[in-house]
RNA sequence: UCCCCGAUAGCUCAACCGGUAGAGCGCCGGACUGUUAAUCCGUAGGUUCUUGGUUCGAAUCCAAGUCGGGGAGCCA
């Protein structure tokens, strides 16, 4: 019967006789006839050093296969350690090597690798210390989400991966399809050079018989469900088809968007400030050890800013006040501020990071710069949105009061240049009971970026997507 | 997509004004040690990203391309 190394760590009282399996992180050998094995098998940041002794049949020739890598099965004795370092050690009785690793190629070695290179190996990066702790953090921060949710009686709604609706603009859509690519691309071909005009496809050809893609959010469906079942929220794959290159971005991320019936502006910022200290003060305690390593490894103010999100009220603020501020901050910016002007990243940094130096929730912005299906303020110039900027990320939510009166909606369609035609079903829940309502969307990538530290988003999810690169 | 930067040993990097390649780490061998990313000594290891150009001579200069990184935009 096999034993984690968390539970031999913490768990199992010494004297007991274990069997665990996993892989070799170091070996440090002595020619006198023994050597310390550090096995980590996942379970826990911390490895389990072996000892092994030439008690152990034919040592001299398996102490050589014993490397970096190896996948081994060890039994014996678990024991008080007499060296400072660990509290417990396992004397090996028998010792087996299940894989060996030739160390001449095993790519990962003893010591730090560039977080480029181990990109490039995304096949064995989690044997790492740091990717290790990545998965360890990541899972716990879903669980967190799910609990939070499932708590507080909010149903887990799956919304379409596959789309026809190339609802919200929200970027640029994967497209689906089945038809087949290289005869139409002959087909183009010819029609343009003889014809001169523009080949048109025949989607009704097409597996759903009309245009496809991958979804850019599951909000608008989300709506249905909220409409319906009450509070409600998604959790799950997103895709965007962006040529974004930065530490922020994925073509492929996650995304948790709850909606919720009856709900305010006010009451949706409620929900998502309490939503994310509740998270982070879930993973603090449960992942101490992880978190510790990312705080003296990757990013040495991390605990005291995970502390400090989770322990404070976020700053409130609408967007007219923060134009405000910034105008009076003295501050030079590359990117002019003014009423009416999107925020630039420059612009929240400064806000969530120096001026306030924590998590701030941006408000009522102007209705020019956002989606058609925000809630329009009576003053004519604002709608009902919001933005939960964190310092090192920038934003991390972003939700608002979605617009639930059937004509002001439409005509903020016809403003934004939308076909009301094309959100039928969407308008159809405006006539139909109609009912104040508001969700948000939170990145997982972002929030795993927040809680390790770690600066770039592809360092966030086990196989990153970007563009020109979706290897693995 | 735009602006910068980069690509040299398995990894991280160096190589001055253009003169034929160097270190640390890792690997391997040895020494030493209840060791902790151990330490010390030694060996081996290179088609300098690709293609073209300039030159007596190119890792180095020029052009194009590919890939990678940072910033911006878009956003989560």
């Amino acid at each position: 019967m096999r034993t984690k190394v968390a539970d031999c760590l913490k768990k199992v009282t010494p004297g007991t006789i274990v069997d665990v399996r996993g892989w070799v992180r170091t070996r440090r050998e002595s020619k006198q006839g023994f050597a310390f094995i550090e096995l980590n098998d996942g379970s826990s940041f911390a490895n389990l050093q072996i000892v092994a002794d030439k008690s152990l049949p034919d040592y001299e020739e398996l102490i050589k296969l014993v490397q970096t890598g190896a996948s081994l099965a060890v039994t014996g004795e678990l024991k008080d350690s007499p060296a400072q370092g660990q509290k417990v050690e396992l004397h090996a009785q028998t010792l087996k090597v299940l894989g060996q690793a030739d160390a001449a190629k095993y790519p990962l070695q003893k010591k730090g690798h560039s977080f480029e290179f181990l990109r490039e190996k995304a096949h064995l990066r989690p044997r790492t210390n740091t990717f290790g702790a990545m998965a360890r953090v990541r899972n716990a921060i879903c669980d967190a989400i799910h609990r939070y949710f499932q708590d507080r009686g909010f149903l887990y709604i799956h919304a379409p991966i596959i789309t026809t609706s190339d609802c919200e603009g929200a970027g640029h859509m994967f497209q689906v399809t089945t038809l087949d690519l290289a005869k139409l691309g002959q087909l183009q071909g010819s029609r343009i050079s003889e014809a001169g005009k523009p080949f048109e496809i025949d989607y009704t050809k097409d597996f759903f018989g009309k245009k496809a893609g991958l979804t850019v959010s599951g909000q608008l469906e989300g709506e249905i469900f909220a409409c319906s079942v009450g509070d409600r929220y998604t959790f799950g794959p997103t895709f965007r088809a962006e040529n974004s290159n930065t530490t922020r971005h994925l073509a492929e991320f996650w995304m948790i968007e709850p909606e919720m019936p009856f709900y305010e502006l006010e009451d949706n910022m409620a929900l998502a400030e309490d939503f994310v200290r509740s998270v982070i003060k879930n993973v603090l305690a449960r992942c101490p050890d992880d978190l510790q390593f990312f705080n003296d490894r990757i990013e040495p103010t991390l605990l005291a800013t995970l502390e400090n999100i989770s322990g404070h009220d976020f700053i409130k603020l609408t967007y007219t006040e923060a134009v405000e501020i910034l105008l009076k901050s003295g501050q030079s910016f590359e990117y002019p501020v003014g009423w009416g002007k999107d925020l630039q990243s420059e612009h929240e940094r400064f806000l969530t990071e120096k001026h306030f130096k924590q998590p701030v929730i941006l408000t009522d912005y102007p209705r020019e710069i956002k989606s058609f299906y925000m809630r329009a303020n009576d003053d004519g110039k604002t709608v009902r949105a919001m933005d939960v900027l964190v310092p090192g990320i920038g934003e991390i939510i972003g939700g608002s009061q979605r617009e639930e009166r059937h004509d002001v909606l439409i005509s903020r369609m016809q403003e934004c240049g939308l076909n009301p035609a094309d959100y039928w079903w969407y308008l159809e829940l405006r006539e139909y009971g109609t009912v104040p309502h508001s969700g948000f969307g939170l990145g997982l990538e972002r929030t795993v970026q927040m809680i390790t530290g770690m600066q770039n988003i592809r360092d966030c999810i086990p196989f990153p997507r970007t563009p020109k690169s979706a290897d693995f």
